[in-house]
RNA sequence: GGCGCGUUGGCGGAGCAGUUACGCAGCGGUCUGCAAAACCGCGUAGACGGGUGCAACUCCCGUACGUGCCUCCA
């Protein structure tokens, strides 16, 4: 498989370290406010690429970590937690938010979206012994200075500090603003931030160096290293993290591992609202419940996402969420044609038959392809709209049953759409009812077979006459 | 201010130096008891100005606009 390495800015073929076997880190959200849809963008590329992966025969093991402590305000390790603001904000303790906001995000996750879920679903505060002896040997090998606020990572001492964001450290240097926080170096980082004074605050632990709570970017080495090994085959996030969170985790964890912390830097693009930033300013930020709330599925908003490839920039609009769900439903419709075929061909046409199979069959492969090529999800809609498209114009008779289960089962696999369990069969009231209005319309009694389609469209599926019979869908 | 990126038809979105992307929506027609579907056709895409090519949407330069990071963010 080949995928854009952002270290390399290449794309490359994937070799895991161990063969058969992939190591996949990625990092979570941060649980101190309601998730909004870009949020999970991400994660459903992600999705997608485990579920490649596994159908390409490799074991994946994935971590997944949850952020709830730690945060700052400002990745320039100054401002306030974002837990204990959230807190305050409303009014319970860093840890009720943490919960009550992974409760939330698991739910959207799990039951919403429907991702499978990740091997280590790790929150940052299951590890805190672990992050202290994690910055304890940063301390030793003599990284560390100590500030007022916090231990600070002193990334001068690397010679290739910023080598995935190819920072350009001097620059930064001097273009650096006035920097109230008395750090050495404009990039330094927290590694263990104090307690203030004066304040009591929810979440702070004892540490060889005084009270206090570890910093942003310590969790996701430390979790990755204690649950998948010094390096690992493919750190994924948001391309917000290349220039700090991820530079700073790659800083820590080889400057206590002395290897290399991924072999693979995968990032996706953000996508936009009415083509601008999302931003609680805008009031441009939507929610999974949203979507909901204006009557469109979750596989809609998975199909708008993987309609644009994970690395470019994408937008949401309800016309574009609407385009979406309408093909969607096309695609619902010709999955529905399997409750209405047989594996029995009609013998006049059996080497026709066998080809319309052999080309449906073949459609997974092309699928795993174009997945192979850097997760390309555009080709892949096409190559499943094309696929589809076979099935327009022969009569049901022609379509082979198993292998039209096969292809759309192969879609819910790789794309980890719902296809099958949203096309359930019709009830049987609603086939009696269709097969007495193919009987009323050879006897030609227009009026009784209108009556029967308004009967039948009221259950919410509607009929079509072909020369091969009737054929049901779902109605819009 | 520094460093990037983008600009494709009504909307979304690809590839490609010389053939229809594709999807959603729209229009006309054929077919049909009607409807739907299907099929056929249509709308003359490539921000603008130069340049290099026999040939550019596709390469190079500039302009305009948009946008991202540098400051919270997936």
């Amino acid at each position: 498989m080949k995928i854009y390495n952002t270290m390399t800015r290449k794309k490359e073929e994937l070799m895991p370290l161990e063969a058969n076997k992939v190591r996949l880190y990625t990092c979570g959200l941060t649980v101190y406010s309601q998730p909004h849809i870009g949020n999970w963008l991400g994660y459903i590329y992600w999705d997608v690429l485990v579920r490649v992966l596994r159908a390409k025969g490799y074991d994946v093991e994935r971590t997944q970590n949850i952020t709830d402590v730690g945060h700052l305000v400002s990745d320039d390790d100054s401002g306030e937690d974002k837990m204990e603001k959230g807190a305050r904000a409303e009014g319970m303790t860093a840890w009720d938010v943490a919960k009550k906001y992974s409760d939330i995000a698991e739910h959207e996750a799990y039951d919403l979206l429907g991702l499978i879920r990740p091997d280590h679903l790790v929150p940052a505060t299951d590890y805190i012994d672990k992050q202290i002896q994690f910055a304890g040997e940063l301390d030793k090998k003599g990284y560390l200075y100590r500030i007022d606020d916090g231990m600070y990572f002193d990334t001068s001492k690397l010679d290739d500090y910023g080598k995935l964001a190819r920072l350009d450290t001097e620059g930064l240097q001097a273009g650096a603003r006035v920097d109230m926080t008395g750090k050495k170096h404009p990039t330094d980082f927290a590694v263990w931030k104090f307690s203030p004074p004066s304040q009591k605050r929810d979440m702070e632990w004892d540490s060889p160096w005084g009270t206090g709570f570890p910093g942003w970017h310590l969790e996701c080495s430390v979790i990755a290293r204690e649950t998948l090994g010094d390096t690992i085959d493919i750190h994924t996030g948001g391309i917000d993290h290349i220039p700090v969170h991820h530079t700073n985790e790659i800083a820590q964890s080889e400057s206590v591992t002395g290897k290399p912390f991924a072999n693979f830097w995968v990032h996706n693009n953000h996508i936009k609202v009415d083509g601008q930033k999302m931003a609680k300013s805008l009031g441009n930020i939507y929610t999974l419940q949203d979507i909901i709330d204006h009557g469109y599925s979750m596989d809609a908003f998975k199909l708008l996402v993987l309609s644009k490839h994970y690395r470019t920039e994408g937008n949401f609009t309800w016309d574009i969420l609407d385009a979406a769900e309408n093909r969607l439903m096309n695609w619902r419709n010709y999955a529905a044609l399997r409750h209405q075929t047989h594996d029995t061909l009609r013998n006049d046409d059996e080497k026709d038959n066998d080809d319309k199979s052999i080309s449906l069959l073949a459609t997974r492969h092309a699928l795993l392809e174009a997945l192979n090529d850097d997760l390309d999800t555009v080709t892949t809609l096409m190559i499943i709209d094309e696929a589809f498209s076979k099935l327009d114009n022969i009569s049901l008779d022609h379509i082979h049953q198993s292998s039209l289960v096969e292809l759309v089962e192969s879609i819910d696999e790789l794309l980890g759409l719902e296809l099958i369990t949203l096309t359930p069969d019709v009830s049987d009231d609603i086939k009696r009812l269709i097969i007495e209005r193919e009987r009323v319309r050879d006897e030609k009694d227009w009026q009784r077979s209108d009556e029967l389609r308004d009967k039948i469209l009221e259950q919410g599926i509607t009929v079509r006459d072909t020369q091969s019979g009737s054929i049901w869908s779902y109605a819009k």
